[in-house]
DNA sequence: TGATAATGTGTTTAATTTACACATTAAACA
DNA sequence: TGTTTAATGTGTAAATTAAACACATTATCA
């Protein structure tokens, strides 16, 4: 909740013709599109980053963005920038939020449009060409150029409710993960210690797992039973309730 | 989760210098912003509606919304709406989400952003000066101009969702309520019947009401005990952790 | 003043979550 | 090659929470 200006009640709306003058004119606006890009690796939550070269921000990290082309549908212009950062093109993405403070950029005004994108770092490892775009471990990062530490507060706090509610995890894993790949993630990304025999339990009751019927393999330890996501259980068992609780 | 485009992979950020030219110059796009503004009356949800005058949508409802000025906060943009529709000046208000697609709007390219706002019927009823604005029972709501109806459908739901995990919905009730008004309003929002004994135990074990000793006054039965939301208490106990559940 | 329809308070049962223990298996190493 | 080690894999009992359900109480209204 935000606090309330004063200003003037009015009563009629405006004409076609006038929204047109204003849409065509005066009030037009910079808009902005940044990807909160996450990955998962050595069982570390990551969000890649680039090297803001603003004089203002010499040496500070930000978040991967670019303008919004007038001809561009919102949503494109955020797959647009995945694709031309890591070279993936099917990835989870999600809009997250909009910040639109009149000073929030040294450029002038922009607003932007945050989206959460998960991807999986294996497949996507070979695509970083560009020495200034780097995966951060998120548990390290801080003061971030312009405000886009605000922004990615938001989008790991969005993440950790979302991930509790929406099979969103699968998406930074391999296909083939086994149990403690999976309770990993979790831990990473909610930062917090599980129970391994409850948490296996609660995904098995859920039934969104396919046992592969393959082992681990090359790991210094016991291998583990390989599982894959089964959307199609999900679908028919997902929750359609919560139950009020706060 | 939507589907990707093809783009060229890029390798450089670009200067603050091209920046700001892409800024002040071909890039810019006007940004609307739209209020969903839901109220709580006779035991049904309803939300403020009006009267498109645009020869396209001519007779449709749509949402109230207004370009947003350059040099305005967006937050502060959806607080002016509400106060120039309403007269209302501390309310309830959240951004939901942003609509981009190019051809969204008649008068041209509009993004707009969506903002829900809860706001307490009784303290608003004189406040109605316009008569082509008008509260609809949402279970009515049909066929607005624009692309409202999906904004409309996407705010509902996250009201739906978001009330059942805090409590937002005592923005629609009066200060003073009993626990009918209070089931009435979950059962309007959510669209189902709950069983009375579970809602009351529920809500006090969650200890965020105050008993006011006081009665309902004019009711056609039984008067029944009057609380008010306890915010301090609230705080307090209010969960921190949802569990895994999908 | 009696019928009616609400309020207000349980209790019992089922389901879920939490806490916790032990057997099994493969890698690592002496 | 056998022993140690550190993981995987499974089960059970207790505690908490949610769901189903019943009856006494109180004010209104005919």
């Amino acid at each position: 909740m935000i606090t309330a200006n004063k200003t003037q009640q009015v009563k009629s709306t405006k004409t076609l013709q006038t929204i047109q003058t204003e849409v065509q004119t005066s009030n037009r606006i910079a808009l902005s599109v940044d990807c909160i890009i996450f990955g998962f690796d050595e069982a570390k939550l990551k969000v890649m980053l680039i090297r803001s070269d603003l004089k203002k921000y010499a040496g500070k990290w930000s978040l991967l963005g670019d303008l919004l082309f007038p001809d561009e549908d919102l949503d494109a212009a955020a797959y647009r920038i995945l694709k031309q950062r890591t070279g993936l093109n099917d990835v989870y993405l999600e809009q997250v939020n909009t910040f639109g403070s009149v000073n929030r950029h040294p450029a002038g005004r922009v607003v932007t449009v945050a989206y959460c994108s998960l991807i999986n770092v294996q497949h996507h490892k070979l695509n970083i060409l560009d020495n200034e775009l780097h995966w951060h471990d998120v548990k390290n990062v801080n003061d971030l150029a312009f405000d886009h530490q605000k922004i990615f507060d938001t989008c790991l706090h969005q993440l950790q409710k979302r991930v509790q509610e929406h099979p969103l995890g699968f998406n930074l894993l391999p296909k083939k993960f086994s149990l403690r790949d999976l309770q990993n993630l979790y831990e990473a990304i909610l930062d917090i210690k599980m129970d391994r025999r409850n948490f296996r339990k609660k995904f098995f009751s859920m039934d969104c797992l396919t046992d592969l019927n393959e082992m681990e393999q090359d790991v210094p330890h016991r291998p583990g039973k390989l599982y894959k996501f089964n959307f199609e259980k999900y679908e028919k068992k997902k929750k359609k309730w919560i139950g009020i609780d706060f």
